[in-house]
DNA sequence: TTAAACTTTCAGAAATTATTGAAAGTTTAA
DNA sequence: TTAAACTTTCAATAATTTCTGAAAGTTTAA
């Protein structure tokens, strides 16, 4: 692979950019994501001003979209002594990260889906008896998968916090 | 848990509805998850007008999400003997449906994110020394998560296939 | 061939989601 | 207290995504 020289600032701001529209594919909004990215790169927290700045965006953006950073628990709040304004501060253990991404796309996506069956399953239904047999074993094939994407994300975060058992993941898949 | 009576239709357009709205969360647009759980809740395919029909959707709309779904796997076309017209019939198996869907994704979300960290990998960055080590280990901290994220959709496939390794997971999960 | 039956396309409209920016609210130092 | 420094809120607007429907395209039967 060819080697090119880059500027620091430079190689950020691709991060960030990139960041940004890998974000919509994933369904978060490309500020929150680009917000992220930034403060991922900085070793130390920034201001609502120094975000501003860097991404160009408002003021209520930024404030919008850190607060939902940290209700994902991927940035913190940090004070400095002497300082009457807020920085924020990215979590930079990529394990943490990715558990607690795990565990809110847990909690918005599969527990909905779990409500939705549990409400189907406990209806007793009338019409044509081969219908809605295929009807409710789609249900019951559902909640199976429900659970196994529950083990899974589990198991992820046994492997996150134990490297054998990482070695015995990369072993058998 | 109470139980009531319910139309297996009236049950069937509860699932299409909710299915639409966790669609959403989802990244998928709500028709196409609607078409897709319609499709499900079928034993046999339905044709276009059907759809339209049931979904209440125009027919570009039909035909747009339709072909999406094939695209990812998770309905086919089918001819009947006789008919002129096509019937689309959703993938049932459910073990097959989350196979796709996670190929899919892994395409569309993990690709992207590794060609991104193996292009800035390859830069030579210039600036102040510790802000450089700390985005490099940044990059090879994504990395290394992508990789893991990666061996834990095949062990997932694996999983699908063989019910000895279900349990294992559950045991060790 | 023709025309009926069906599918695809895509420009514009509608719906949804994200962003701005100014006003209101809060905290702190003096 | 006051007022400066800062944060939050939210109505209006912008950007993006999704959907419609009519026109164009395709296939098949006669």
């Amino acid at each position: 692979m060819y080697i090119w020289r880059m500027k620091l600032e430079e190689g950020r701001s691709k991060f960030i950019q990139a960041w940004g529209s890998l974000g919509s594919s994933w369904g978060i909004s490309k500020s929150m994501a680009q917000i992220h990215a930034l403060l991922l790169s900085y070793p130390e927290g920034l201001s609502a001003d120094e975000i501003m700045e860097q991404v160009q965006i408002s003021r209520g953006n930024v404030n919008t979209n850190v607060r939902e950073l940290i209700n994902w628990r991927l940035v913190r709040k940090e004070t400095v002594l002497g300082e009457r304004k807020e920085f924020f501060i990215a979590i930079h253990d990529v394990h943490s990260i990715a558990q607690n991404i795990m565990e809110e796309r847990k909690r918005r996506e599969l527990e909905p889906v779990r409500r939705l069956l549990n409400e189907l399953k406990a209806a007793k239904l009338e019409g044509n008896k081969e219908e809605i047999e295929h009807f409710q074993s789609l249900l019951s094939d559902l909640a199976d998968f429900v659970s196994q994407m529950e083990n899974l994300t589990n198991l992820m975060t046994k492997i996150n916090n134990n490297n054998y058992m990482k070695k015995l993941i990369k072993a058998i898949s």
